[in-house]
RNA sequence: GCCCCCAUCGUCUAGAGGCCUAGGACGCCACCCUUUCAAGGUGGAGAUCAGGGGUUCGAAUCCCCUUGGGGGCACCA
């Protein structure tokens, strides 16, 4: 079971669609655990389905991983690029070879044959089993076809797929996670390994290549747990070491079936677009099926990586909770220095937003924000023009409930001129506090029923960064102009 | 249908026979702070540890059964 080996491990996606959470996990203990050791991380792209493979996945793949800030030894490092590695070519599709010799071996010990069986005759089969109620497996009808049989077959222009002949053996292995499994391969059916058009299959290539690129430790999603004994099978015919396995719960939808597409959002890219931040989605992931034993929560990758045993990942599955992601991607952002965060919401604010000036609002907005991406509403009101602003809101919204529009309008034309009474110079957040209250209790009227009416004339909004600080942003002149707008939308109703 | 895996608050989890009248976090509720919204602070509700049998002086922790959930049984990966 404890493997002497060195210790290396993997993480074969495929690129059949965009960087799943669940693999993204998966890629990430893999990651901690070869880190944790100081092991070799090969990253291996299992592209054998070509109609399904594209390299625009693969660039998806390899691209957020990077972002998740997982990095690996082996295998290609930028989309359509070249490998790293002695034990390349890391691309399945380049290594037909290798499987064509490794099947030509199976066949020759007889530990597989081949079958020339159509899509319809396997359908009918099938059918008739499952009528039956017995299990879904294959009959056996060309295991052993005669040399006759087959050269009539091959007349009639039927192409051979290649089989595994199942040895009707007990499996047992020592799972990581689970420990003692036992299966009796005697209930499978004989799989095919390599398609009629020449296709080898997944079971077939990944125990070839975890063989060929010394893979000590195959840790994957438990969804694997019941194809390992067919692995293993597998790996005896051929000859092979057999690593140790480890199967990690699956990442389940709010009603607990795995995770998909269908009931969750799934690609990491999609959060990635959203704002959330790599380090928050790493801790996240991290704990979702483990945990250091401690009540501590907040891990850098580092962190993680000194601390990850892959030993103590939970064996239940785990339910995927958006809103604690949002606890700790708040807990990340509110962490940033104002650079920092600067620099990371740039892809997410108007282009019109200068650079200073982001770096400005960053302090008014860092706390209200849960995702990068809500900064855009927040800061909207800098980019806008006074027109556009004064278009947002409705001019009955500037009446406090306690007033009237006379009154609202009173009270609004008291702050412009309190305001206008300021040069630039003096246009600062606290200045402007100071006076705002000073005439909010001149007017007697409560501070809050006096800022709302002024927060909506400024920002368009009732919801807002603070007041003070965002006319500071906004100037001297924005601000009045904009005071002078509500006053006008008010003379109209009034 | 068959095989395998799993089971502590709604959710993520601590717990590896006595430290548990089960701890933390998210979410929720209340209060405080407060120019809105947040953030922050304080407090609260919330799990007879799926149920039932054992084992033991003692079980959330070990064993068995039941129930429930999940995964797999492709010429997909």
């Amino acid at each position: 079971m404890t493997s002497d080996r060195r210790f290396r491990v993997r993480m074969a996606p495929s690129p059949t669609g965009p960087l799943h959470i669940g693999t993204a996990r998966t890629s990430l203990y893999n990651y901690l655990a070869a880190r944790h050791v100081g092991g070799t991380y090969v990253l291996r792209i299992e592209d054998t389905d070509v109609a399904r493979s594209t390299v625009e996945y693969e660039r998806d793949i390899i691209d957020n991983l990077h972002w998740l800030g997982i990095s690996w030894d082996e295998g290609p490092q930028v989309a359509g690029g070249e490998d790293v590695g002695t034990y390349g070519p890391y691309r399945q599709s380049q290594r037909m070879d290798r499987y064509a010799r490794e099947a030509d071996r199976l066949l020759a010990s007889g530990a597989a044959y081949r079958c020339y069986c159509t899509a319809e005759e396997l359908d009918a089969v099938r059918r008739a089993q499952d009528a039956a109620k017995e299990p879904p497996r294959y009959n056996g009808r060309c295991r052993s076809l005669g040399e006759e049989e087959r050269a009539a077959f091959e007349a009639e222009g039927r192409r051979a797929a290649v089989r595994f002949a199942v040895p009707p053996e007990k499996i047992r292995f020592t799972d990581l996670i689970r420990g003692e499994v036992e299966f009796d391969n005697a209930l499978l059916g004989d799989f095919v390994i390599v398609r009629a058009d020449g296709m080898p299959l997944y079971h077939f290539v990944v125990v070839v290549d975890d063989e060929a690129m010394e893979i000590s430790h195959v840790i994957r999603g438990e969804d694997h747990l019941s194809n390992t004994p067919k692995h293993i099978a597998l790996i005896r015919a051929l000859g092979y070491r057999e690593p140790v396995f480890g199967h990690v719960p699956l990442i389940l939808n709010a009603d607990r079936s795995k995770m998909s597409k269908r009931k969750s959002q799934t690609s990491v890219t999609a959060y990635r677009e959203q704002g959330y931040l790599p380090e928050a989605m790493v801790n996240f992931l991290a704990f979702l099926g483990w945990s250091p034993g401690t009540e501590e929560e907040v891990f850098t990758l580092d962190e993680l990586a000194a601390r990850f045993e892959v030993g103590k990942v939970h064996k239940a599955g785990a339910v995927f909770d958006a809103e604690r992601l949002d606890h700790l991607n708040g807990l990340y952002i509110r962490a940033l220095a104002d650079e920092q965060l600067a620099h990371r919401l740039r892809p997410f604010v108007p282009d019109a937003l200068d650079d200073a000036s982001l770096l400005r609002v960053v302090p008014l907005i860092r706390e209200r924000l849960v995702r990068l991406s809500d900064a855009g509403e927040l800061v909207a009101f800098l980019v806008e023009t006074d027109a556009e602003v004064a278009a947002n809101y409705e001019a009955a919204a500037l009446i406090p409930k306690k007033a009237d529009a006379a009154g609202a309008a009173a009270a609004l034309s008291r702050a412009r001129s309190v305001l206008a009474d300021l040069d630039h110079a003096d246009f600062s957040a606290e200045v402007l506090e100071e006076r705002c209250r000073g005439a909010a209790e001149a007017l007697g009227w409560k501070a809050g029923d006096f800022f709302r009416p002024i927060r909506l004339a400024v920002t368009g909004r009732a919801i807002s960064p603070p007041l003070f600080g965002s006319m500071e942003l906004l100037g001297r002149d924005a601000t009045l102009a904009r005071l002078d707008a509500a006053a006008e939308k008010l003379a109209v109703t009034a």
